[in-house]
DNA sequence: CGTCCCCCCTGACATTTGTCATCTCCCTTT
DNA sequence: AAAGGGAGATGACAAATGTCAGGGGGGACG
């Protein structure tokens, strides 16, 4: 009887380990490897050419989402498989464009990730029923390019002038990007935009 | 020979099982419960008396720090171990403070796990040293209480005008509280301020 | 070809935000 | 009793922010 063969990617050495120690109690699942960001992740991928790859979102070196669109191009008989903290629809939508099989969130009991596995090697859909709805009805992305980027900056605390000036523009068209942005997502300022827009998963 | 007595809180779930079963790999460690927040964690702990409790900060309920606060109170017998994501000083103050013997990060190798529970099992400390010495040289939390609520509100998006109804206070005294965060933190507005209190663990 | 959308700009305006000096009240400490 | 010190307020001013109306110049698409 032959193991599935998993990669984890996870840039929290101590949650990698653990999420390794978890499915190595399963007796049809094998650990191949483990990777602590995209780029290691990939590289693995290509060497060992496993069953499934379960990755994170947010990693150094490469995003677990550009990750996923790279091994669904490259190694097509790898399935994806995103497991995140994140319930942003953005996020979900990202993913599945990419080609994941898979989004599973890090809030569900641990006895689901197996499963999860499971099915996802099977060649179905595992895709958390509430963000799916969420996802559905929070419709897609509004904003722009421009407006992502100025959006973004401004959650970080930076002024106009100093966004004009990063991305060469007139703090003028700043100023009205931001205010596009603010109307678009019902806020009343650049800090509520912001981070609604990252809630959502947009940012 | 009797093996270490544990417990893990921790409110996510995925994470909360693997890290357990990740302790479970150990011969000399036994996990006797899990806990998905504070207050489950309190109640376990004052039923089984375990050696070790290691817990998450941030969590419904209850707080990984009032958590142990509690702990050290009420059954001093059990140590308390942190392990967390964050990095930020005034939390590790704020652990020590209330009690706490160890101040793991989520970041380290999942190898150190079993390690650090083991000598804080035998009364010792265990604290990332890097944190430690930010710790040291990022000074004491500087905010006054009032100044926290506001920043933490401003943080959020609202404006001084929302903040001060909520607060009771008059706008313009909003305004001198977060002119006054401002200035203290070295920021050169109010969002900048906010990260960075939140950065250091004083929001 | 026209139309739509995105990009970028200008100028004008109202509002919010950040800063400072100054004041009252109340509570400690000496 | 006097001297501080914190919490809260006021008023005034400069700077940053948010909004509107308008105007260019593309590229995409029917």
């Amino acid at each position: 009887m032959k193991k599935i063969q998993v990669i984890v990617a996870e840039d929290q050495g101590m949650v990698l380990g653990a999420l390794a120690a978890l499915l190595e109690t399963e007796p049809d699942i094998a650990v191949c490897a483990r990777a602590a960001n995209g780029r290691e992740a990939l590289s693995a991928v290509g060497k060992l050419k496993p069953d499934v790859l379960v990755t994170d979102i947010e990693m150094p070196e490469m995003t677990g989402l550009t990750l996923a669109g790279e091994v669904k191009e490259r190694y097509p008989q790898t399935r994806v498989m995103i497991l995140t903290t994140f319930a942003r629809p953005g996020y979900l939508r990202r993913a599945l464009d990419a080609g994941a099989k898979g989004y599973l969130l890090k809030d569900r009991p641990s006895a689901e990730l197996a499963d999860a596995v499971r099915r996802v090697h099977q060649g179905l859909r595992v895709v958390d029923p509430d963000l799916a709805v969420e996802a559905w009805d929070s419709g897609p992305d509004p904003l722009t390019e421009r407006e992502r980027q100025i959006l973004w900056r401004a959650g970080e605390g930076k002024s106009s002038g100093e966004i004009a000036e990063e991305l060469h523009l007139s703090e003028g068209t700043v100023r009205n990007y931001l205010s596009e942005a603010i109307s678009k997502l019902g806020a009343s300022n650049r800090v509520e935009a912001a981070r609604l827009a990252r809630s959502k998963g947009w940012l």
